[in-house]
DNA sequence: CTGTATCCTTAGGGATACTG
DNA sequence: CAGTATCCCTAAGGATACAG
């Protein structure tokens, strides 16, 4: 385990994205953090889907060297641990919101925020030019 | 098996989408059908990441029933299967667009990403202006 | 070439008892 | 409450032989 660095089956950013939070659990921990204002290992541990003690002390570890997250003491309560999310992990907010879009058009069982969804894309289509204008300088 | 009927964990969006296509492969399908042009059983074996038969199959399969992507006769040749994108399949271009800036922003060790990209930009800048019109549409 | 079928291994995950 | 540590099990995945 002293090998640190991971070794990635491909090098193509999707792939990247899978392997870095493509499994079972990350997502919706971030998710939890991202939407729901949760902090504290209790309260993901009530999510509808409860993930198990172990798993999510392991998932949050694994979300923290990848430094999507990370853990601070509670200053209120020094035995409690803060986690929150780290820019890397907000910058996953575009792509969340296209998945929720995306589930909220096709799954008429999932109660998702329809209003609060037209509202994200309409203000967002300034980040897509960004995005382009972005792809046009990678490209240079 | 006729129970078609799937079990989700919880109705979340998020988890609709990670249940539909979070496991290992099938984003990685969806991209090749999206961005690479492939078409067919043996292109999609032939891709960095190294999926296997079996696999494969069964994937193609599970993203036929999800409604994802469709098969057809090759018009040229009866033995081959032609396998494209449905319009549910094609409406992930937005949460993938994002994954993909997500990730190269952040997996800057290597310079795929970056050549992805560019390749990206340069075949499919036209479904970028598409894609915007679309989105123009969505969000009225 | 487009898949199936089989066999086998392993990682991921569930349950739950336990600890500071 | 915030985790660890075990035990166990299954689904997911790899290899590869085979079939239409």
């Amino acid at each position: 385990m002293n090998d640190k660095s991971k070794k990635y089956r491909s090098h193509c950013p999707i792939n990247f994205a899978q392997e870095t939070f493509g499994d079972k659990w990350s997502l919706l921990i971030i998710r939890d953090l991202m939407f729901k204002d949760k902090k504290y290992y209790g309260e993901f541990l009530l999510s509808d889907e409860k993930i198990s003690t172990n798993i999510l002390a392991d998932r949050l570890e694994k979300l923290e060297t990848a430094g999507l997250i990370s853990k601070a003491i509670d200053a209120e309560n020094n035995s409690k641990k803060l986690y929150s999310l780290t820019q890397k992990g907000l910058d996953l907010m575009p792509m969340l919101i296209e998945m929720i879009a995306w589930a909220a058009k096709y799954d008429k069982e999932s109660a998702a925020p329809k209003a609060f969804i037209k509202q994200f894309k309409k203000d967002r289509e300034g980040l897509i030019h960004e995005l382009l204008t972005r792809l046009k300088d990678t490209s240079k």
